[in-house]
DNA sequence: ATGAATATATCCGCGTTGGATATATCTGTT
DNA sequence: AACAGATATATCCAACGCGGATATATTCAT
């Protein structure tokens, strides 16, 4: 197997703008404005990424080589054409699960030292302690 | 349940290294090359706190009233003049811990996602992708 | 005694953040 | 048809945190 680079490699560590909008990404594509809205339904509301930080993050992931713009369109009668629609990359899509399992490891990190509980499904805002 | 408010409050986001910082002080005073091992023993040697982003987070967490210096000093024969031990107050603990549950919270949508697997347990450097 | 690790502290260039601002289109209401 | 508000993208720039470089001093092992 002649390295075909698709190995975790040494991706460093991503700011969080850049990883809620890369994480945003991981399940489909989207587009800015969704992008957006995806970030705060994901965070309760905690978190709001404003204009300056959304477009500023997407033309620096674009330069990265984490996300690409995609040509596809949805049906013609749905669609917006301010819209522009993004997908991750292979570079992407590693770095956002390697930050995902620095995420983990550090709830893990978290739970050991008895600051939050197990892991519960459908945790949301506003949670018990 | 008169909200005895030691819940979670409004408590904003923390950047990454006030979270690392108050995370390794999350079960009992350490000085501050301590927490900079601390930190690095956490994340698998990921990061490196520099001298900068370490007493310079110090600082400012000490500013915001989130951790506060402790005067207890360890055994005479083992202690070491030049250190400084801090240690988190009611605020910098509540901090951390809604901090906690985002981290906890944004592993769960990235395991919805199929992102990465479930938790488990003693998860170390060099783990699996 | 010598050197490496420990320990704290400041300086400052650089990049990210995120509010303000601008522009235009789409959608629902009257 | 007109209007308002949400949708959608984009840029500018002040403020702030980051983190490497640098400095100094003490402790520890050989």
């Amino acid at each position: 197997m002649a390295t075909t680079h698709t190995e975790p490699g040494n991706i460093p560590p991503l700011t969080p703008a850049v990883f809620h909008v890369l994480l945003a990404l991981a399940d489909g594509e989207r587009h800015g404005y969704a992008i957006m809205q995806e970030v705060a339904e994901n965070t309760g509301g905690q978190i709001k990424m404003g204009p300056g930080t959304l477009y500023g993050t997407i033309k620096r992931l674009l330069e990265a080589r984490m996300i690409e713009e995609s040509e596809q369109r949805p049906d013609p009668d749905l669609d917006d054409e301010r819209r522009r629609y993004y997908r991750l990359t292979g570079l992407g899509q590693r770095a956002v699960k390697a930050e995902a399992l620095r995420y983990a490891a550090m709830a893990e990190v978290a739970r050991r030292k008895r600051l939050i509980g197990k892991p519960v499904r459908a945790a949301q805002a506003g949670g018990l302690a």
